[in-house]
Formats: structure tokens, C-alpha cells, sequence
DNA sequence: CGGGACTCCTGCCAGC
DNA sequence: TGCTGGCAGGAGTCCC
């Protein structure tokens, strides 16, 4: 379940294989992942330099030589693995060592290859294909559709007090459902909302509009804003958080789940000093909810 | 228009 | 042991 620090991780895998280098090489192992994959999208993609990576919320943008754009999303379950090049002699085993790609023994889930002008491989991996990849030009990747309604990144000198309270004053849903919007604010998912709410010392329930309803910020916003930035921030630095799906390009996990205080802990001890509550589990819009209706109020 | 329910997909796990 | 049903969840779509 890839939320902000996990795609981030996986930016910074990407950069360091993809940088500079050309597609020599893209196939497609099926049509479609949740959308189908856009017309010549293989052979639209042979032979350009990848420029730069950035990432817009969850999305991954790899963008092109020759103004075009790749757009990515890993959804559930997308992950990207990085083969790094070998070296092979010739074909009669003799001859001057060259680079060539690696021949992983392919899963039926991965479904795309990449295949770059250094020998290097990447596959591309999604069991349940909620990812998506879609071709943009890059002068219009900020008003492609996914990408234009997008909210403001939740590490950016944007995102402080005054923000969210405009955003809950407006909102008649649960704190919660709006930090989870990506309309709102683009990156955060279910993990790093529940432990943003818990060391915020908020309900998930609370309604968004009772911290925005006097005329002065709400003192809760500001610890909320923090609470959001230090965890994505630790996030990151542990290189995300593996529970079921998620690993890195190399194919590492992540170990933000060690740090979990919330998640996935139904029943557990609250970790908050003094506090004798227990970790319950709610579901919110589908969604499982995890808090301590002790000190999250 | 806002908000909630539904939907997609497959691996995994509990329960019989 | 082997099957089945339920669950996980990001985000688009649909409906009230």
C-alpha cells in the first residue's frame, strides 16, 4: 500500500537506475493495467532519456526527452524492480566482456519491461493492477486528468495551519476522510493518517469543521500539521512501511512498520505515556481505522 | 456540489 | 487437507 514515503522511496530507486539513461527496449506483457495502457505506448517510449523523476502526490512522473512524460501510479500492489546490468562475453564464449541485460525468471505479474541502453532491466509488478501508466506531454502533465486536481504536497511550505483550516471549515465529513482526500492534500493514505490522528491526539471521527469553527487557527491544527510532517518525514527515512505489498526497487522492504503505534495493532497497549487505553480497530468509509478512543479525542 | 457506497483485482488467511 | 468466503485498499464513478 504505497502512500507518500513509499513512493518517494521509490522515486529515489529510480533515479539512481533510470537517470540519464536511454529506453532501449519497453514490453508489454498484457494490455492493460486498471486502464488500458495508451496506443504505441511501448514504441513511443524507445529511445528517449529520462530527464528528471519527480513525484506529484503517489504519482511518479518520469519525464522524457523529446517533451513527453510517464506517468505512474502504483496503486495497491505496483512495484518496480531494478536488474542491474552484467557482464557476458560473446556468444563463443570468447571475445571482449560486454554489458547486456540480466534475464530474470519472469512472474506472470510482472507486466512491464523496461530495458535501458546500459544493460539495465526494470520490471514492472502488480498482482492486482490498480496501478496505472499513462504518456503525457510534458508541457501538460499539470492538467492531465489525474494529475490536475491534485491537493497541495503535505511536505511543502504550503501545507501549515492556516491551510487545513480553510480546508475543515468547508468540510461536513470526518478528519479523517478529508486528510485522506487527495483533492485536499495529495500523498497521505490510511497508515500515515492513523498515525498522524494518534500523535495529533485526534479522532479519527471528530468532523473536520469543529477545528476550524472559531476565527482563530485552532491550536489542534498546528500540532496536526506537525504530527503529519515528522511521521512522513521518519517514513522516509526508514525507507516506508512493509506490511503486505510494498518493497523498494531492490527489492528490499521498508521499516517504518516497526515504528507503527496505531496501525494494524488492534487491541495492543496504547504507546502514548500514561495513557491506559487500547487500540481499537473502526471502519470508516470502508476503510479500517485504527486509534486510542483514549487520548485521541 | 458534497459525501458516501460501490467497484475494480488478486493474494492471503481464517474457518469449516 | 482443501476449499471457500471475506478482507485488504487507491481512486474513479455513480447515485442521492
Amino acid at each position: 500500500m504505497p502512500e507518500l514515503p513509499e513512493v518517494e522511496t521509490v522515486c529515489q530507486g529510480l533515479r539512481e537506475a533510470m537517470l540519464g539513461k536511454r529506453f532501449t527496449k519497453v514490453t508489454l506483457r498484457r494490455k492493460d493495467l486498471r486502464f488500458p495502457f495508451p496506443g504505441k505506448f511501448a514504441t513511443r517510449l524507445k529511445g528517449r532519456t529520462v530527464e528528471s523523476i519527480v513525484r506529484r502526490g503517489k504519482y511518479i512522473v518520469l519525464n522524457l526527452s523529446g517533451n513527453l512524460a510517464l506517468l505512474v501510479h502504483l496503486g495497491m500492489t505496483g512495484r518496480f524492480t531494478i536488474f542491474p546490468f552484467q557482464f557476458a562475453a560473446g556468444k563463443d564464449g570468447k571475445g571482449p566482456l560486454h554489458r547486456t541485460a540480466p534475464a530474470p525468471i519472469l512472474d506472470k505479474h510482472d507486466h512491464v519491461i523496461f530495458d535501458l541502453n546500459d544493460g539495465t532491466r526494470i520490471l514492472f509488478n502488480d498482482s492486482r493492477r490498480f496501478g496505472i501508466m499513462d504518456t503525457v506531454k510534458a508541457i501538460n502533465v499539470n492538467v492531465h486528468p489525474l494529475l490536475s486536481n491534485l491537493g497541495i504536497d503535505p511536505l511543502s511550505k504550503d501545507f501549515h495551519a492556516g491551510y487545513l483550516a480553510d480546508l475543515f471549515k468547508k468540510r461536513r465529513t470526518s478528519i479523517k476522510a478529508v486528510l485522506m482526500d487527495q483533492k485536499s492534500i495529495a500523498g497521505l493514505g490510511n497508515i500515515y493518517v492513523c498515525e498522524a490522528l494518534f500523535r495529533a491526539g485526534l479522532s479519527p471521527a471528530r468532523l473536520a469543521y469543529t477545528l476550524a469553527a472559531s476565527g482563530k487557527t485552532h491550536p489542534k491544527l498546528v500540532v496536526l500539521v506537525k504530527a503529519i510532517q515528522e511521521i512522513l518525514a521518519e517514513a522516509i527515512a526508514a525507507r516506508g512501511s512493509t506490511l503486505r505489498d510494498y518493497a523498494s526497487t531492490d527489492g528490499s522492504v521498508g521499516n517504518y512498520q516497526f515504528q507503527l503505534s496505531v496501525y494494524d495493532r488492534e487491541n495492543s497497549q496504547c504507546s502514548r505515556s500514561g495513557c491506559r487505553g487500547k487500540i481499537r480497530r473502526s471502519v470508516q468509509a470502508g476503510r479500517s481505522t485504527y486509534y486510542c478512543p483514549k487520548c485521541q479525542q
